[in-house]
DNA sequence: TTGGATGCAAAAGTTTTGCACGGTT
DNA sequence: AACCGTGCAAAACTTTTGCATCCAA
């Protein structure tokens, strides 16, 4: 039985015309494995914890051509001034977003894309795409915090 | 005929428990009278046209303390690192956004709500709100660029 | 070999904070 | 008078950039 679940990151960073160095090779495999979100910082951070020698510019700088290249996706959230970067499966996701706890869950379905379809024609705007966002409080966190009203 | 589009924001100020200040007025104004969301910078700027002197962190001040109060909403969108806020009119609203031109449209309508509720139930989180906001390119900006696959 | 990737340092941009003073209630 | 709001300055935090060097193709 084959893997399906291994990514040849450095075939895909060659077959989108980028070189295939280490650093790019270790931010692909954190940010895809990842549960969450994560930011540049972060990112820097387990990558020292890794024993990596990096700079925090080249993460920047790889984050950025990474994200041209479509193969991470971003992600602000609310009351956080840092921009989160997901792995790109391609797959049309949206988030439920803790506001006690502050953790992201996926959410696999959309049910936007009639919606998407009728704004279009109505107008006349070439879609590219959109972000939908939930947040609420997660199970654990609707004992410790009454939601006082949605500023969502 | 009474004037329905006149914010007394001094009593709106004052209701919520805030001291009612020339600059939390002159905020809010310049806030409600914005044709799109606005950064703070943006407020300061607009501030000096109008002859007003403030400083910039009581602008951040200010728009912490108003939001806190839910009289404004905040907003970010891709590629652009600052926090955006509208006034918020209580009406449940989201955004068009050009990704050419970065003019932002509001949409009236929401397809969610009923997504929404069926959320709450399979996931028993308790549903704050949400964020929904669309990209594309306007009419006039469809013809300088070509949407090469969204990244949205 | 060559152009792109990286480290380093510095700067730019956004937002927050401590403290003294001033204004609203 | 009391407390909250504000100005000022400094710092914190996030992100970008110029330039020299290094490395993958």
């Amino acid at each position: 039985m084959i893997s399906m679940n291994k990514y040849d990151f450095s075939d895909n960073l060659k077959s989108n015309g980028l070189k295939s160095t280490q650093h790019r090779i270790d931010i692909l495999n954190i940010i895809e494995k990842s549960s969450q979100p994560i930011a540049a910082d972060q990112i820097f951070q387990e990558m020292q914890k890794r024993g990596i020698t990096i700079n925090l510019s080249t993460v920047y700088r790889t984050l950025d051509t990474l994200y041209d290249k479509n193969l991470i996706t971003k992600l602000n959230i609310d009351g956080d001034n840092r921009t989160l970067f997901e792995f790109n499966r391609m797959l049309h996701t949206h988030h439920l977003v803790c506001l006690g706890c502050k953790k992201i869950t996926v959410i696999g379905r959309c049910p936007l894309i009639d919606y998407e379809k009728n704004l279009a024609k109505e107008t006349n705007y070439a879609i590219a795409g959109h972000k939908f966002d939930i947040y609420g409080y997660c199970p654990t966190c609707r004992q410790n915090s009454q939601a006082k009203g949605s500023k969502v």
